[in-house]
DNA sequence: TGTTTTACTTTCAAAAAACAAGTGAATCAA
DNA sequence: TTGATTCACTTGTTTTTTGAAAGTAAAACA
């Protein structure tokens, strides 16, 4: 006899259908946001993301990684002509998570002392 | 001897200069925005957030309210005239995340399916 | 060919989260 | 005024997630 704990057929652990839950439930935690910062900013690569400056684990970075990738938020593609190494890029979903980045780095910026933006003042981002 | 692990005199527990980082560091997590996204709908008391239907644990939101009371997101006001019974309350600090969770409506809306705003529209948040 | 880089995975202690229950002050109903 | 109920937590306990370090295998480089 099956004990059914919960019905994650139609929507795997969504708490509620609140669209800022359900945010939270795919990047709401310290480290995934970062990670869509630095594709912005240009990285690729898993190398380039872990040496950020806020030094992510290895495992978390690969753990979030391989989430970003099954929520369609990047995608990977052959590092260069030829390379059989992977480079990761930022789907439509995952460019669409830029006001919500741009925001936070207002957000930042505007409250929090001694924040400076290497996301550029407000083109790149925002 | 002292050890000096990390110089948290000046920022305590500041990953990097980046305001992203620094906002995260303040509510990255499942929980806080939650809260926030609460306080914006009008709700002042802690039974009204922990009532929501994502189901905070209390002693989650009890741990989640102090820190944004640590950090001047919210303030406490009595509850009403005569009451010993706290209200919280945003503050501008705390107003300022509107366009954080904004965004993040506007993607979840966008591209989590299922998901509906009980946050209204256009006009409460964004 | 041997060394280094890359992109992970594994291990494991520590921290945080989830869950359940308890507590004491404040408010309310009789 | 007493007793029940609500409120805002706090306290254990178990489970999950982190974070730091080390290990590994494939790819690239010399």
């Amino acid at each position: 006899m099956a004990k059914r704990v919960t019905d994650k057929t139609s929507s795997p652990e969504r708490r509620s259908p609140c669209p800022v839950a359900c945010a939270l439930d795919v990047f709401g935690d310290r480290w995934t946001l970062l990670v869509i910062r630095d594709l912005v900013l240009g990285k690729t690569r898993f190398k380039d993301f872990a040496a950020s400056p806020e030094g992510i684990p290895t495992n978390v970075l690969s753990e979030r990684l391989s989430r970003l990738l099954a929520h369609g938020i990047v995608s990977q593609v052959s590092a260069s002509e030829g390379s059989k190494h992977l480079a990761y890029r930022l789907t439509e979903k995952g460019r669409a998570l830029l006001p919500i980045l741009g925001a936070m780095r207002d957000w930042g910026l505007a409250w929090e002392r001694g924040t400076r933006a290497h996301l550029g003042e407000a083109a790149t981002i925002g």
